[in-house]
DNA sequence: GAGAAAATTGACTTATACGTAAAAGTCAAT
DNA sequence: ATTGACTTTTACGTATAAGTCAATTTTCTC
């Protein structure tokens, strides 16, 4: 056992480039093994993968994966440090709150797009 | 009556600033009035920034936004693009269930995170 | 109608998140 | 030993969405 993913099987699997994986890496978001020189991706490196696919499509950058992801590995050790993170989990999660409501009212406004669009196929179909 | 709104009321309002606004107005997405040339901005050139906003908190470009009001003036009046259009909005509507759902998990994960953080504290707590 | 405050414009700069090109390394199979 | 497919590193490039700055107007306020 001890699977482990190639960087183009993860490229593939999740629609982005070999260039991003590795920025990715730079940035300490993920820490792939190595044989030699190439990098070796356990299942580990790949939920995190998801993970900051999935804070990338919500618009959360870099910075703010990282310091998500870091209390995972690393949880702080000073009072202090926590309650500023948990400040911040607030304020992700109003942001979140927000942003969950911006998406509910551009989906009916979608709705209402359509619907105009129907109409005016319509009025064109009509004349033909 | 015949209200309107100097830029900096804006401004203040949705916390951008006056650049944003000209911005806005140099990619086509406003048109406020002038007096002189000094810009007046009216109830509906007000709601049309409340959606550019909107539209920008859940991560539409610019042109992305243009193109969904384009449609309030403006519906098309081809067949083609009109198909083209909903297309459009379909994937726009996956686009944002996509989103939501990413929102869903991630406000859980930032529950987890939480939870880390009390658990933490509470092992700090304990030894002071 | 003078001076302060606000608004405008244009040119330039910035940050984020990669893209791209070049040159060399890796590795398995032939 | 070579081919071919893939990978790595380094360095520079790019698009988007504004921000900054400075030099003028323009508009209020008294």
């Amino acid at each position: 056992m001890d699977k482990f993913y190639t960087i183009t099987e993860l490229t593939r699997e999740f629609g982005v480039s070999t260039r991003t994986l590795r920025f990715y890496e730079d940035e300490g978001l993920i820490n792939p093994e190595r044989r030699g020189r190439t990098r070796l991706f356990r299942p580990a490196d790949r939920r995190l993968i998801q993970e900051i696919l999935r804070g990338r499509r919500i618009g959360f950058t870099i910075a703010e994966i990282r310091e998500i992801i870091k209390v995972y590995k690393d949880p702080p050790g000073e009072m202090g440090q926590l309650e500023m993170l948990m400040q911040k989990v607030s304020e992700k999660r109003e942001d979140l709150r927000q942003k969950r409501r911006d998406i509910e009212e551009t989906l009916a406004e979608l709705d209402n797009v359509e619907e105009a669009c129907l109409t005016r196929l319509a009025e064109i179909g009509v004349g033909t």
